[in-house]
DNA sequence: ATATTTTTGTTGCAGATGCAACGAATTTCT
DNA sequence: AGAAATTCGTTGCATCTGCAACAAAAATAT
């Protein structure tokens, strides 16, 4: 192919493809910190912060906030009461919900965990500057619907 | 866990998920464009562009650029050249490196895949309206090193 | 020149993922 | 009320993924 006719496309400046490579390198750098040091994968991560910082939870309640699959979700909640982080409740009032809640072995976890989010943010908002309140506003927008 | 003692966090304003649930959300819906309609899956897509608009890059050279792991490359090159998409040729000066090029076939799929990517681009642009510039710059910050 | 190290692409394999199917519970409809 | 449809969480399965191991080639060192 020598002769190529293609459309004009300009992929540095393609906004899908430069949130992906975005997302991943800083969710690579994020799992760095806690997958070797605590054993926790980026799915555990979510699931259980969701867990620290929202009323007991369900799965579903996780999938909508976070947009992870419920499977995702039910494995990685699985997992997580496997080691005694989290449990698992059947909702009286309606028995199709499975509530989670930590455990204080999991709370403990969690504060270990969460300073080192909070740095890599501080880090990043370093980096970005003036930029920070700008960004969140197209973040917003983008997000929005 | 009633009384959890956990520091303050809040996952909404935390950079790193919310690139992820965006980047998420942006190739989920591209996908949706060219997956079923086309049979072209996230990593063939993004291989197929780099081969059409580079000069014959490598696996290697796709790799870095697109931040695509390398067994990634290989595989979506391989499924793509199985299809008559793209052709491998070696090197004949680094008989190491496997030069990727278009096949006709492949230009033609190209060329009705990018006008789809260039619409959602123009969908996202019209949404952020003003704050195209300064995401575009943010980015840029948190992309260069 | 020979040996060592590095680079490139592929492959094997264990684990993760996405999606559909499923059972149980609840809601809605008639 | 009962029947049908919907919701929730789990699981089976085929595929995808990441990572280490590998062979071939090239670059570097001795």
């Amino acid at each position: 192919m020598s002769t190529k006719d293609l459309p004009e496309f300009d992929l540095e400046r393609f906004l899908p493809y430069r949130f992906t490579v975005l997302a991943a390198r800083l969710s690579a750098e994020m799992a760095q910190h806690y997958k070797h040091e605590f054993g926790i994968s980026n799915p555990e991560w979510r699931v259980l912060v969701n867990v620290g910082y929202a009323e007991n939870p369900s799965v579903r309640d996780i999938e909508k906030r976070v947009s992870l699959e419920k499977s995702k979700v039910s494995r990685a909640a699985a997992r997580l009461e496997a080691r005694g982080l989290i449990t698992k409740v059947e909702d009286p009032d309606d028995r199709r919900l499975v509530k989670l809640d930590l455990t204080e072995k999991g709370a403990d976890l969690l504060s270990q965990l969460v300073p080192i989010a909070l740095s890599f943010q501080s880090s990043l908002e370093n980096k970005l500057g003036a930029s920070e309140a700008t960004l969140n506003e197209a973040l917003d927008l983008l997000l929005e619907d």
